[in-house]
DNA sequence: ATTGGCACTCAGATCCATTGAGTGCTAATA
DNA sequence: TATTAGCACTCAATGGATCTGAGTGCCAAT
């Protein structure tokens, strides 16, 4: 284990690296805290911590910067994170209380949490899993056309335009609504394929077409909501820190805008301590995100976990007040929904 | 007047450029193409080009670069864009066959643009303009919600949803429907707001405070739905061009989130020769995209233009292929519409 | 265990000479 | 008059060579 000094200066090159982006040295580091000890004692700490991986030389003589390694340990040590000021939270709320509708809260949410970080936010959209069908709606737009709607319990909306070759009449829709929706509500996405097949069986007579025309596009419609969707915001944020990345920023950036890789990514993590949890550097798998830090937090409905929201930033970041900042977003969103969804 | 020597010159010095990123001289010049004259008489020619400001050197003795005019120049002598190759033929139409839903069109066409061009490709969504609308809807959720949805004549859906205290019948709520639709439909948005109030007042016994609730939600919905909105893809596509960029390119990517800022660029843009219209560096007013061009054609609905797609890029971009994908793209995106809404 | 002292290292800044692509100009040529 | 060869000149970029200083590692003393 390492001893407490030792792991003291560890947090502060954690801090000062963060804070000047320059490799930082036994005597700057003396100066700037106070250590009580002299720079040749935090040299032989510094040996130490090199030792053990925690931090490295980018050149044979000069100071130190902080792995991966070093930068998990300095937030698994993080005992409290940096509380919201009470203008950011005065921000926040009045940023999602105006919406309730879900697509408008999530782009809020995303916007606001960019705002609050400077980093690049993301907010997963909820997802199936535990999401089950609220409503089924079919309207006719006019003769020639059908407005298709799953709403599901989160509040995600669902709409398709089908084209029908008419022979059909209003009554006939409102029948196939209400078969739909006796059947369907509060059933599971996942069953609904399922029990829709039989619906398409069970149809007699003139609704018959219409219940092969409309069910298979349902079944599209389920697919596509369980198709995970992730809405991002501040993309500037990372240009801004160039410096941080290596060669170029862009295959960071393509990295990012690569849905699906992210996806996987946030999907795998497990919250931790406070809720929250985060990736540093390479623990993640993205090749292009190397050297980026990702902090995420579920948030709920009901109860349960539906999604998550989170940053994406250089792996120098101030993970004390990112954490704080998720962890806080993550809360109000799910106020928010539990309000009025 | 410009002789048609020098401006052959001009031609060949923007086209070297964009290929090479090097200030382009005399003598690559002859070497490359062949005007039958030599060094000396091709640097006659470029001060010319020089006085006219069309082209510039950036340093007392290097080759010479295009200004915006000189790139202004080249892109109006341009006859003929660059046609897309059926390879690319294929993937626009393989894009957008699939989806008939507008959210979904768009989203696909924007990405396929950005692929296409290897730059941010941006789709502004049809706005009120001459929108109408085509459909309203009313739907229980359940006792204490109602999801209220606005449907459009070029095929944009909005919804929202809205609390409400109870106190109504399903019967009220079609009734409700009813008057709505009966007095909305096929009129303009901008009409919308004048007709729902009398609806409001005329609303008798029970209906009354539903239309009273419901009415003020319909207008923020027609509002909303006059909000300009855009959609981006591709932003990396800026970031591998970083060198195109003077400083950092973390501005331009801002200039590009703000939505408002690019929104108010392309309205104001009017449509030239191939039915494209474009903005040369500091044609546009906004200073971040000083260095940036953008492309752009209207797409359109039953025979007017609804709103616009197009690319945004550096100042040395292949202005021809990119005119022919933008123009191509709007020629698919306005069949994909006429077709299936 | 801590510290002062000291030799050592190496990235980065600074200076300088060299190189070469490219120009502008002039005088000769067609 | 338009073109061209020739030539002096400019200046960014390149590549040493040198200098500087922050920072290290280690040792002997406390």
């Amino acid at each position: 284990m390492i001893p407490d000094r030792p792991l003291e200066v560890l947090k502060a090159i954690v801090r000062d690296y963060i804070a000047s982006k320059e490799p930082v040295g036994s005597k700057s580091l003396v100066e700037r805290h106070s250590f009580g000890v002299s720079a040749a004692t935090i040299r032989n700490d510094m040996a130490i911590l090199e030792e053990e991986e925690l931090i490295v030389a980018p050149h044979t003589s000069s100071g130190r910067v902080p792995t991966d390694k070093g930068y998990r340990m300095f937030v698994d040590q993080l005992n409290e994170v940096k509380p919201l000021s009470a203008a950011e939270k005065v921000a926040i709320e009045g940023f999602l209380s105006k919406s309730s509708d879900l697509d408008e809260t999530l782009s809020q949410t995303v916007r606001a949490l960019s705002q609050l970080t400077n980093q690049v936010a993301l907010v997963q959209y909820p997802s199936l899993g535990r999401a089950s069908v609220r409503h089924i709606e079919i309207i006719s737009i006019d003769d020639k056309r059908l407005l298709l709607m799953l709403i599901t319990d989160s509040g995600r909306i669902q709409q398709h335009v089908l084209e029908i070759s008419g022979g059909y009449e209003g009554g006939d829709v409102e029948k196939l609504r209400n078969m739909l929706n006796e059947s369907l509500t509060g059933k599971g996405l996942a069953e609904v394929s399922a029990i829709a097949k039989t619906i398409s069986q069970k149809a007699t007579g003139k609704i018959k077409p219409l219940a092969e025309r409309v069910t298979p596009e349902l079944l599209a419609l389920v697919d596509a909501n369980s198709q995970e969707k992730i809405l991002l915001a501040g993309t500037s944020n990372l240009a801004r820190r160039e410096d941080d990345f290596p060669g170029s920023i862009s295959p960071v950036l393509e990295a990012i805008e690569e849905q699906v890789v992210l996806l996987k990514l946030i999907s795998e993590m497990q919250a931790d301590q406070h809720g929250v949890s985060l990736l540093i550097g390479r623990e993640n798998s993205v090749d292009a995100l190397s050297s980026t830090s990702v902090v995420v937090s579920g948030y709920e409905n009901q109860g349960s976990e539906i999604a998550k929201v989170g940053v994406i930033g250089p792996t120098r970041m101030d993970y004390s007040s990112n954490i704080g900042a998720v962890r806080a977003v993550a809360r109000y969103l799910t106020k928010s929904l539990g309000g009025s969804q």
